[in-house]
DNA sequence: AAATTGCCTTGATATATATCAAAAGATATT
DNA sequence: AATATCTTTTGATATATATCAAGGCAATTT
């Protein structure tokens, strides 16, 4: 493997790091774990505001994010951006440049951050050899899909305060999984950036977190948001059921 | 290889099969092509309005359509129907369900339909051995994720009637692409499923149809739609660029 | 042929969100 | 500390689309 060590680019071990339960397949012995640690060329850092990739870029290869938020954006005709998604630690980004060996989004850290750069080849010579990491990587391809779909289905179907509720459960509970607190969040993203991804405007959003705070379901105080009723929230996103 | 023959499942060979280029990785030899027919189990035939797979049963197969048009959707917790997708010929279907094993969406025939069921197992298994299979299935999945990010864009950004035109171009050039009119589409979809895939209301996506009509963009009748002017429907979706 | 049904179009009105504009808070700069 | 810059909030108004309601058109049934 190539493998140039940089001041920018340290290689760790999968085998060690403490995400291999959100990166990497479960249930493999110590020995599988090793061999899999190649699947990880290098690692390289970005710096917030710096761009890990961006579009018409060659595609070579995914990144797994160890540390540090990302968003990943595409330009529109109107040159506005149009915000894909915002991307946290354990989670796999560059998916979108397979299909025509380029890049298709800008991907920009929104605070410093430290990625896994895994050459796409690493991944399918691999894949190859051990099933379970093949199917590993369907997995997170079609999570991907899912994901969008959802997102189709909330930009198509619900209004802004809705929106903002199902933005504000799914960080929340993202961020829980990764030890995080489940009642408080620091926004990384512009009320632009949110207002871009839920398919809305600033204002429409500032409203919105203005709303819910008037309705003590958050706490709002920059970009501080406290989640003060759990079961409010959900209830806006979905007043049937009560769970 | 577990081969069951009914009245409903008819073996095919995608060697033999005019739609290859479509679903299958491109420069194989004939060899390499025949061993590759054993992703396809069965066929399948799936009436008007049947639907092929459905909402949280079991994943076990890809579906790659031969004959016929589906749609795909999920019901949203109100009870509506959100539609995801449209596919057609040489198209595959069913990768949502692999994240969790049981499918998201609901995959109903607009028209009959023929379809090889490629159980998943078999993909995976030839993907191992075929690297030129294992990046076709990790560009078709990535395609889709593209297809979904830039259906996000246009559900966030544009008007009803860019929405409308964009669909009509997308329809279009695909239907050309298998072989049809470029200027001339019988919509096998009703309004109202328009109207949820471009995230609209049936009304909107009736009155969007006569303004494009009105302006001589398009021609009406029914379900019958033809491209009068596609130079004019281009510059609705993008004014700047006149390609 | 008349009646039923489903789908689509059109019109009138309501409403959520966008837009325009300004002020208020933060953060960074000098 | 004061100034400038950027982000966010808030207000007033405009507008695109949703909603409500009725009518038209095709296909299917009786």
């Amino acid at each position: 493997m190539n493998l140039e060590l940089t001041k920018d680019t340290i290689k760790v071990a999968c085998s060690n790091c403490n995400l291999r339960e959100l990166c990497m397949p479960i249930g493999l012995d110590q020995a599988d774990m090793q061999k899999l640690d190649e699947v990880v060329a290098t690692r390289r850092q970005v710096k917030q505001g710096e761009l890990l990739f961006r579009s018409g870029e060659e595609f070579k290869s995914l990144f797994a994010i160890r540390t540090g938020f990302f968003k990943t954006s595409v330009a529109t005709p109107e040159g506005l951006e149009q915000v894909m998604g915002f991307q946290m630690a354990g989670e796999i980004i560059g998916l979108d440049g397979i299909v025509t060996d380029q890049y298709t989004c800008n991907a920009v850290a929104l605070e410093d951050a430290d990625v896994c750069v895994m050459p796409f080849s690493n991944v399918e010579e691999l894949s190859r050899e051990f099933p379970v990491l093949q199917r590993h990587v369907h997995k997170v391809m079609s999570r991907e899909i899912v994901r969008e779909n959802s997102m189709m289905m909330m930009i198509g179907n619900m209004r802004s305060e809705e929106r903002l509720a199902v933005f504000l459960l799914n960080l929340v509970q993202r961020l829980h999984a990764r030890g995080f607190s489940q009642s408080e969040i620091i926004l990384r993203m512009s009320r632009e950036d949110i207002a871009s991804y839920l398919g809305m405007k600033l204002e429409t959003v500032s409203r919105a977190f203005t709303k819910l705070s008037d309705e003590g379901v958050i706490e709002v105080k920059q970009r501080y948001v406290g989640i003060l009723d759990l079961q409010a929230l959900k209830k806006i996103v979905n007043p049937r059921a009560c769970d």
